[in-house]
DNA sequence: TAAAAAATTTAGACTAGTCTAAATTTTATT
DNA sequence: AATAAAATTTAGACTAGTCTAAATTTTTTA
């Protein structure tokens, strides 16, 4: 049985939503990231649940079940893989992958998948920074802190990012800051929580608390 | 005003079945071609013709509008650069890539394309020896012959095929027929029409009709 | 804990693309 | 040229996915 493309992305969105602990996600908040309404969310839901993707009870939210986490994975997986053919192979940028990412997650073939990821040498990780799932589903979330927690005086590592809108990335890209850039915490504004910090021992970067809070870093 | 992936699929195949001379296409072809019924196809055509891509009177056929045209050749732009792709960087063969490519193809992105061709090398051929066209939508048509008129005697070089169907690829790779082989015809039997045939100055191979009617080949 | 607010679901409707069956037009054949 | 056959179109219906408006359930709050 297909899945089609609209609900690989209510799984993809579910499992994006329910986080880490799997909670439930609720019908307002799937209205809002599909950009739906919430009735038409009810609908896809009761479908979802007949194929045995979610766990739905009326009014209650909806967690995947194991099968439905099984495609939403894929679909991560296949939209990771492509975004690092994206900037790795065809040059585009950080910023500008995501959309067309988004597009190629649905081309189904499970041998065009393998295909690219060993084209691309198995990548780990994605330009952002997040993990791509193996051939088998597992799906290894390393846990990264993020840039407000870091103290004064601490050195931490650049690993990702938690906003993927182009205006972030590209806010980053003119501030020096990369996955892997190396970030000193030199002075910490308690007033604004904004911070000043030396980017690998080099210059000196004026950073917002919006810009910290979806900076992760690896605490060492 | 963007096209659907069945839009885009109704003006690639107008575009191919009304051949080399744009000659009008019939419902019915398109309904085979579809795989829809001829009603289906009627509906279809109505609202082709009323975005202006198709030129259509009832019960007379329909031919592509320049505009259908333009945006029929960009759709087989995508295809044959994306079936390069999956031959020469991920390592399918050329039986294998052809239903990938048909899902690939309707992916959106100009930008996309463009620098798929760039990291490809700008290749003017696809893995099926069909012509790319280029990034300005002019489709170079190669006059090939078909290897049922090469006489006997004559030596000829394999350029394409009619035939992209897994299984008749699939027979080439067997018989050792690729493009670029040089074929010298050797003896043609007049009861079938069937032919044997000298590859690259090797093996001598016997071709029945079916086979000679779908290579296409460059006299010299 | 009852009323108000928020969230969710149901009811009924719309579009794209498809279908079958019936009607119509064109083409082929006596 | 009249009729039969083939091709095409129309009419009416269905599914997937969406919508608005109204009804219902849950949650919040006074």
């Amino acid at each position: 049985m297909q899945n089609s493309f609209t609900e690989e992305n209510y799984l993809k969105i579910i499992h994006a939503l329910s986080g880490r602990d799997g909670g439930e996600v609720s019908t307002n908040a799937l209205a809002e990231s599909t950009a739906t309404r919430a009735a038409s969310v009810t609908d896809m839901l009761r479908k979802l649940a007949e194929k045995g993707l979610i766990n739905y009870k009326k009014y209650q939210g909806v967690t995947l079940t194991e099968l439905g986490e099984k495609v939403a994975i894929k679909v991560i997986r296949k939209h990771r893989l492509w975004e690092v053919f994206l900037v790795e192979k065809l040059g585009f940028g950080w910023d500008e992958v995501h959309d067309i990412a988004e597009e190629l997650e649905h081309i189904p073939s499970e041998i065009l998948v393998e295909k690219l990821d060993a084209f691309l040498g198995h990548p780990r990780f994605d330009p952002h920074g997040d993990p791509i799932p193996d051939a088998k589903g597992n799906l290894m979330e390393p846990d990264y802190g993020v840039l407000t927690d870091v103290q004064l005086g601490e050195k931490v590592r650049m690993m990702g990012v938690l906003d993927h809108a182009p205006s972030f990335l590209q806010h980053l890209d003119r501030s020096g800051l990369t996955l892997g850039s190396l970030i000193e915490v030199k002075e910490i504004n308690e007033y604004d929580r904004s911070a000043s910090v030396q980017i690998d021992g080099g210059p000196t970067l004026f950073i917002s608390l919006e810009v910290s809070k979806n900076v992760l870093v690896q605490r060492r």
